[in-house]
DNA sequence: TTTTGTGAAACGCTTCACAGCG
DNA sequence: CGCTGTGAAGCGTTTCACAAAA
């Protein structure tokens, strides 16, 4: 078997956890690790990490684990990360001011490489190296550019206008910053970071925590 | 029945997503809505929204559908968003400045009440009406001040840190920014925003939906 | 021994399909 | 009729448990 068959979402998302791991482990200069090992560092069984890697293909070695560097190697190809990802921002609020200095990204062959406001009072600015532009220039600019993602990182209501001009540039892939579903008609992927339904969550299930503890004081303090 | 049985993970998710509408048909002065109106709303079926629905409580009518008022305020109060959030932020870097002008957060009664940095260069400056301090002040600032969540947002070595303090103090929450997994010991809920591996994902579908489509161009190297 | 790879069982969530009710 | 509420079926993922390998 090759990895060939689809990935079970849930899989892919930790095949991406496991990479990050072994980026770590091989600048350690670890040769080998055991699927417990790395479940440990993830709070994950064994199990589940062997299911997911024959994913990835097999050679893990009975006994002794997987190699590190070619684990890291075939992870690498199967998540498309050893190929260079130009994205389009568009957005030059504090989202996306943030987003043109994220650290993280400079290690992922993620490179933002143009940046659109709609805001007059920011054409022009230069954050990071990039120049802000009018977002009337998206189309010529990202004309044979190699951009293939877009970043929204507009307020919500101007989510859907921005995400259909980028659909209709022919964009591959929109990451989405805006808490609102984004109807696309196209086969176009959408990856969704929403804050407003993280910290929603978070606020959800510490009041449920606090309705379940033993005392069942409903405007209680913390302990 | 009551709406008292465990809400699994994925139909919480959605129940935040229903309160969402909820407010925009509410302020449209809609009074009724049905099970299909809010699937279709957000690409969902209609069995699923009332499957989710019945963990609300039961007040839907027979051939008319639910009562907009009464869902809303039954919905906002299960999912906590009748009482005030207090938190504190960690890292007032680019990502945590984003957080303290974030617009959707100010009608969610989510306020940050106060702002912590170890940089030096950083204690005093006035973001948004709040005054960084640095980190050492942070048990004395938080005792009594209602906080009971934390946003950490500063860099991946730093946050698992942070979080041992947070716990320390007594957080209930925690929303963590940093690309990381945070161990930690006690029953305190973390909720993750992890930019990166979104981006990975998105990456990784469109490579894969590269692959799969005959009419894509592949810059492709390796097998 | 230790650890992989994997069928099979268990689990959890979604979808179906329909009785019941206004 | 139209729409809810819900058992039951269906499906996808996780966990179990063990033969095979080194």
């Amino acid at each position: 078997m090759d990895g060939k068959q689809n990935i079970p979402r849930p899989t892919a998302r930790r095949l991406s956890l496991y990479l990050r791991e072994l980026v770590v482990l091989l600048s350690a200069n670890r040769t080998m690790v055991s699927s417990k090992q790395i479940g440990a560092l993830l709070g994950l069984t064994d199990a589940q990490v062997r299911k997911d890697l024959t994913f990835v293909g097999q050679f893990g070695h009975s006994g002794v684990g997987y190699d590190v560097r070619k684990l890291h190697e075939n992870l690498r190809r199967i998540l498309g990360r050893d190929l260079i990802w130009n994205a389009a921002l568009i957005g030059a609020g504090n989202i996306g001011r943030a987003l043109l200095s994220y650290r993280p990204f400079d290690e992922l062959n993620f490179h933002i490489t143009s940046v659109f406001d709609s805001d007059p009072g920011s054409w022009g600015l230069v954050l990071n190296k990039r120049t802000v532009q009018p977002i009337s220039e998206l189309e010529t600019t990202l004309e044979n550019s190699g951009v293939r993602l877009g970043i929204i990182a507009v307020p919500s209501h101007a989510a859907q206008g921005v995400a259909d001009r980028l659909v209709e540039y022919g964009i591959d892939g929109i990451l989405n910053f805006a808490p609102r579903r984004l109807e696309l008609s196209t086969d176009v992927i959408v990856s969704n970071v929403d804050f407003t339904l993280s910290f929603e969550q978070l606020a959800f299930q510490v009041a449920q925590a606090s309705h379940l503890s033993p005392d069942k004081e409903i405007d209680d303090l913390s302990r």
